[in-house]
DNA sequence: CGCCAGATTGGAATAGTTCCAAAAACCGCT
DNA sequence: AGCGGTTTTTGGAACTATTCCAATCTGGCG
């Protein structure tokens, strides 16, 4: 079995759990995110999956885009006032965000990292989830 | 001499180190800021200042929001796709965002705390800044 | 085959912000 | 006080990213 499938089930799957059916779109766009994993916005995932099916309208990519953050499949991050953008990389991490070139890298964080980060949280606050960004400049 | 004009004078040296000037609707709106901490957003922001200044236009706002943040008196925060806030918090912090109210909260963060997490970062990646977002609920 | 919920569509509407060119205020100099 | 140049303020238009909407389409099922 290909991976292509593996991913086209896991993605049936996790959709099912929410009463939701895998459609191709949805399995093209999560296709597309895996695929160039560059956290691409709305716009240019529009523009990648239009080489596979030209008739796709913007409003049915913002929707499966919601869908399958809605899923917990894709990750949704925001940069200051910029575009949404969209990270199908589900394990612990940050982001770090280049200034000059204004690319986004993940960022693999060493485990137990975040629930120490947690522990600053004065009692009575309960995070569900902690985000991290760091701003400056790479190189390489 | 009073804390007001201690912070008035603040403001003017920050400004003045930038080329800029301590124009009476500058030192309102960074007074607006630090009078009541809750991050507001540049309409709550406009909404408190025509209280002393009825004339002032939102443009003016914007612009004195963006100046103060570019002489690193205020920080602006985003959270999704909601409208940026502002924050004259300048201790190390991070931001707690309550779900089911909406509210911001400042958590202070222990000294040293931001330098262990850019530990996790390879080499030749140089950060200016670290973010720290929770999200959940508080009680209290 | 027909039904109905769910999915998709194009376009209009919205929110937040930025842009712009004109008017006003301010500063240092005479 | 008057002048010239720079900075600030202004209202409104423009812009961007996104959401909303009502209409249409589709797929699975009895």
């Amino acid at each position: 079995m290909s991976t292509a499938t593996l991913q086209a089930d896991a993605l049936a799957q996790r959709l099912a759990d929410s009463g939701l059916r895998a459609t191709p779109h949805r399995e093209v766009i999560y296709g597309v995110l895996l695929k160039k994993r560059d956290h691409p916005t709305a716009d240019e995932v529009f523009a990648r999956v239009k080489a596979e099916r030209p008739a796709i309208s913007l409003a049915t990519v913002y929707n499966c885009l919601e869908t399958l953050v809605s899923c917990d499949l894709v990750r949704a991050v925001n940069f200051e006032r910029g575009p949404t953008r969209y990270c199908p990389n589900l394990h612990p991490h940050a982001h770090f965000h280049d200034e000059r070139t204004g690319q986004i890298r993940d960022i693999d964080l060493p485990p137990g990292l975040l629930e120490k980060v947690q522990d600053v949280l004065p009692p009575g606050y309960d995070a569900k989830s902690v985000e991290i960004i760091f701003r400056g400049q790479a190189r390489g």
